[in-house]
DNA sequence: CAGCATCCTTGGGGATACTG
DNA sequence: CAGTATCCCCAAGGATGCTG
């Protein structure tokens, strides 16, 4: 979190905006966890947990509750027994879609052109 | 740096290709010296210190080292003394720019409506 | 000027066990 | 089911000093 607004004083041409973008996205699976919401269907908790095998328990509870703090993901709760959560993209989470996309356009010419060589 | 592809088999719908492109990106600095890379005008060493005065001299070595082996950013070196340097975003490289555009117009929107609340 | 080499610290994140 | 709570380790990265 940039502290200070003052920096963007001392890095006039990295806005302050991006800097913001970049920390909000450069969680370790938030990348991953944003693309598998990315279908707007909200998924539980477990569901996650089978999609992401490789992400521990720990750090998809974080790395979730991160993403809600910021706004990209809303938790909803179902007040039963067992309990039951879900977790969606908001609008705003939504809205970075079509950027992954365009990133992935990205890697895909990037990684042709590493081959040829 | 994904070692096996069958990862895409474990995570199906994160793609290899996203993956790779987020694992360039996520170096502490790297969307920073992207950004001040931008404007398509080599930048030398020192200059790219003063630019970024909290970037340590070592990490930003490390990491211009790493666009440099990624394809991302080319280093050129004048066998003068005393010595120069300059580095310069590739092809590949500038091509990034138009999507940090994008970021950067979702972030400021991002701000906008976290301001209201 | 543009680094490389070292030392040292911190916290990110894994493993494991427990709970409403 | 959907989490907390702890312990622990290692490597990312800062500080400092040296060099072709």
């Amino acid at each position: 979190m940039p502290e200070d607004r003052t920096h963007k004083v001392s890095c006039s041409s990295f806005t302050y905006e991006l800097e913001v973008a970049f920390e909000i996205l450069s969680g370790k699976w938030v990348p991953l966890i944003i693309w598998h919401l990315a279908d707007g269907e909200p998924k539980r908790f477990g569901e996650m947990r089978r999609l992401m095998p490789k992400v521990t328990q720990k750090m998809l509870t974080q790395q979730l509750r991160a993403l809600e703090k910021h706004g990209l993901v809303s938790r909803k709760v179902y007040q039963e027994v067992p309990p039951a959560v879900e977790y969606s993209l908001t609008e705003m989470g939504l809205k970075l879609i079509p950027i992954f996309e365009n990133v992935n356009g990205w890697a895909v010419e990037y990684l042709e052109k590493r081959e040829e060589s």
